[in-house]
DNA sequence: AGGATGCCCTTAACATCGTTAAGGTGTCAA
DNA sequence: TTGACACCTTAACGATGTTAAGGGCATCCT
């Protein structure tokens, strides 16, 4: 059968644990679909379209992980979306420095806002937006400073070893948590300062 | 005159402006310092030590810029540091990009603690520490996502132009303080609920 | 039925990349 | 003078992203 986008791209995601994004080439990826190279431009322009589409696959992969349970608090319900945003990335090597910065090819996989109860009892939608996206940015930075140090869980660049501090060292799920709760905290009174 | 890793650092981040991380090639770079590619791995055993080389010169060229009146309060210097983080990475298109997660080898730069004199009357260094590694994350995760859409100040990457939100598409000064503000109440009242 | 029309892939090739091997030129010390 | 070392060149390698050209195979029109 046919190649699709979203084929090439879950090949790409499977392969980048192996490889790293600079191991990853359009080769490989053919060969693991039992293609040549030149096949993958019929479905896409060129890498970076490759990348993006890899991107918008792991973040669709991910969409159930992500959605909170009813019961949770609009809030309780950011901290888990971030805490789902962070495995999604953990779980493919280089996965911040693929998601980050990468054009989320389809925008409707964002679904409402989490926000979106208060924003319908009168909370101001820019002011709103801004406080998510906040805690979307400290997700992200942090993932790709966990990564660099911690390539895989488990796996160690040792050059970090002696020169960085313990914020980046020790558990890093606990540091994280800390981080996450001081960025929670402060968007939520920001917003309620209003 | 002979050349030395700074001189191949400094040119690398010149180019970087006009060709972008993809683009900067080796080869360029040594064209731009009058000499030919091989010529560059007597100073450095490969490109990734460049690209560390790179990001420890941007930091090491913007140490002043960082360093904070002594007048101003702990915090303020660290709101401070953290806007100087930011013009940075923001002066050189990829910046982020370049500056995130990679190595840096002169960690002497890094300074005291900027938050040395509440650490001296007692405060817990580890807590002060991931405090101060949560406000580096955001303006990390914050620039990166910045400069995906704008590559340089002045352009903008039309991707965006319709499925982008407003907390990333209008100004950006104005949207990196309101994150910043955020994080920093954040931080500081995780640190002083001890 | 038969020929045209697209879709999806292959083979071949290109320029360019990071990188290595081997050797040259200069300088400075013994 | 000779040797050693620092710093660079020339030449080349394999691999990469990408393009050009064409082939097989289904599908649809007449």
């Amino acid at each position: 059968m046919a190649l699709t986008r979203q084929d090439i791209a879950r090949s790409g995601l499977k392969l980048l644990n192996d490889v790293g994004l600079n191991g990853l080439t359009l080769r490989l990826i053919a060969g693991d679909l039992g293609v040549k190279a030149p096949a993958l431009y019929w479905h896409m322009k060129n890498k970076q379209e490759l990348l993006d589409e890899m991107a918008t696959q792991m973040y669709r992969d991910s969409v159930a992980d992500r959605e909170p349970p009813a019961s949770l608090g609009e809030w309780d319900g950011v901290a888990h979306r971030a805490r789902a945003l962070r495995r999604m990335m953990l779980a493919y090597r280089d996965g911040g420095k693929v998601f980050a910065g990468t054009y989320l090819g389809d925008m409707s996989l964002v679904g409402p806002h989490p926000l979106r109860r208060s924003i319908e009892a009168g909370l101001d939608e820019g002011r709103a937006s801004r406080a998510t996206f906040t805690v979307y940015c400290f997700v992200i930075g942090y993932v790709i400073e966990e990564q660099a140090v911690r390539p895989m869980p488990g796996e160690f660049d040792e050059r970090y070893r002696e020169s960085a501090g313990e914020a980046v060292l020790g558990d890093a799920d606990a540091r994280f948590e800390d981080g996450l709760s001081m960025v929670l905290s402060g968007a939520r009174q920001w917003l309620e300062a209003a």
